[in-house]
DNA sequence: TCGTGTGAAGTAGTTCACAGCA
DNA sequence: TGCTGTGAACTACTTCACACGA
C-alpha cells in the first residue's frame, strides 16, 4: 500500500475523464493490432492510428504504469493487459439492463456477442407487456422482481434505457438494491446518493452536436 | 505571426464542445417546462434542474445572445427559439443512416418519432441481404445506389453504424458524394478531408468509462 | 433588492521540449 | 541515436465575485 508519495501521483488513481475514454479506445486498437501479429509499438505509431499526438499517447499511457518500455516501444500485450485491469468490474458484480425499448434491445444485441469483458447479466422492463415474451432469446424480468433477483445475483451496475418519465423512479429503486454505477441513456438529470456514479449518454445531444459543428464548419472554414 | 486574437467571440461563433452539449440539453429541458406552462426561468432554477451551477448556465446562455432577459429571468420561449436556431441543419440538406444493424435500427426507431428537427431521410446498407426487405416500414437502399440517390436528395450529414471493416470505405464513398458531417458510431478513426466534420461515439468506451469510474469511486470514496 | 452579464481568477487537460536510457 | 517519461508552458473550460439595471 505504501506507494511513493511523490509530487505527481498518477498510478491508477483518478484519471481525467478524457484519458479514460482514450485508453478504452487504445485497448481495442491494440487488440486488433495484436491479432495482426504486432508485438511492439511506438507512441507515434499508436498516435497515428488513433488520430492524436505522440505526446498525448505517452501521457495517457503513464496511467498504465507499464514498465518494460525500452527503446523498442511499448509491448502490445503488456499494454492491453495493463489497460484491461483498469476496466475490470469488481468480481462477482454484474451488469443489468433496464428498459427493453429500441435502444435497450440494440445494446442487448451489441453486447450479446463476445465483447471483451462486458456482459449484460439480466434484463428488466417496467412495461408488463414486454415481460411476457423473450427478447433476443432472453427472458425479460418485470421490475417488481428486481429486488429478489438483485439479492440473488449481486448487481453492481445498471444500464438505464427507460422512458424519461420512469427514470428517476427506477433509479431510486435500483440504488436501494445496491446498484452503485448507472449508465444513463435517459435525458434526465438523475438524483442519486453520493456513493453512486452516474454517467450520462444522450443520443439527441450527439446528433445536435454534429449538426452544429458541421454547420459551423461549413460557414467558417471552407478555406482550410 | 498571425495575430488572430479575437478577444470576445461574436455571438454564435465557435462554441466550446461542452457548451454545445449542454445547450442541447437545456433546450429539451426547457421544452418540457414550457409544456408544463412555465414561461420564465432563472439561471439558478435551470441549473438546479440540469444538475450544474447558475454561473455555468449564464455563461452557456451568453452564446444564445437572447436579449430580453430582465430581472424576471429568461423567457423560456425565446431561449428555446434561440438554441433551436443553432441546431438547425442547412435548409435542404438531409441526414442519412448507413448500416442497418442493431444500433442502426435503434437509431431509426428513435428518430422515427417526432424528435424535434432530427429526421433521417434515407437508410442504406452494404449488405445486400438487408436491402431486400423493408425495416421499420422503410426501404433500405444498397450502397451502390448511394451516388444516384445522393445526387437527387442532397444529403449533408451521415450517421455511420456499419461494421468496422467497412467504415473507412463507406466514409470515402459518401464524402465523395458531398457528405460534410459524419456521426460515427464505429470504433475506428476515420480519415477524411479537412472540410468534413467527424463526431465519434463509442458505446464500448461509454460502458468502460462507467465501469472504471464506478470501481474507482467504490475504492476511493465510500466516506463521501 | 435580486438576478444577469462578464472580467478575472482558478482548475483541468494538452502540447512542448528536453533529459536520460538502451 | 531515437524513443520514452515528464516538468513546464500553454490552452480550454469553470467558477468567483461584483458592477449594473429593472
Amino acid at each position: 500500500m505504501a506507494e511513493k508519495k511523490r509530487n505527481r501521483d498518477l498510478s491508477g488513481e483518478d484519471l481525467p475523464e478524457k484519458t479514460i475514454g482514450r485508453l478504452s479506445f487504445y485497448r481495442r486498437t491494440l487488440q486488433r493490432l495484436l491479432e495482426e501479429g504486432r508485438e511492439r509499438i511506438y507512441s507515434h505509431e499508436l498516435a497515428e492510428i488513433c488520430g492524436n499526438t505522440p505526446a498525448q499517447v505517452r501521457r495517457d499511457l503513464m496511467a498504465v504504469r507499464n514498465e518494460g518500455s525500452t527503446r523498442k516501444g511499448y509491448d502490445v500485450t503488456m499494454l492491453i493487459q495493463g489497460i484491461s485491469e483498469m476496466f475490470e468490474f469488481p468480481i462477482g458484480k454484474k451488469i443489468v439492463l433496464i428498459g427493453v425499448g429500441n435502444l435497450g434491445r440494440a445494446l442487448m444485441a451489441f453486447f450479446n456477442r463476445r465483447r471483451p469483458g462486458i456482459v449484460i447479466s439480466d434484463c428488466f422492463d417496467v412495461d408488463p407487456k414486454k415481460t411476457k415474451k423473450k427478447i433476443l432469446g432472453r427472458r425479460i424480468h418485470p421490475m417488481k422482481e428486481f429486488s429478489r433477483i438483485a439479492a440473488e445475483k449481486q448487481f453492481g451496475m445498471a444500464v438505464l434505457t427507460v422512458p424519461a418519465s420512469e427514470a428517476q423512479g427506477v433509479a431510486d429503486q435500483i440504488v436501494e438494491e445496491g446498484i452503485v454505477g448507472i449508465l444513463n441513456f435517459v435525458p434526465v438529470t438523475l438524483r442519486v446518493p453520493p456513493w453512486v456514479v452516474v454517467e450520462d449518454v444522450d443520443m439527441t445531444m450527439m446528433f445536435e452536436r454534429t449538426i452544429y459543428r458541421t454547420h459551423q464548419h461549413l460557414l467558417s472554414g471552407p478555406n482550410k
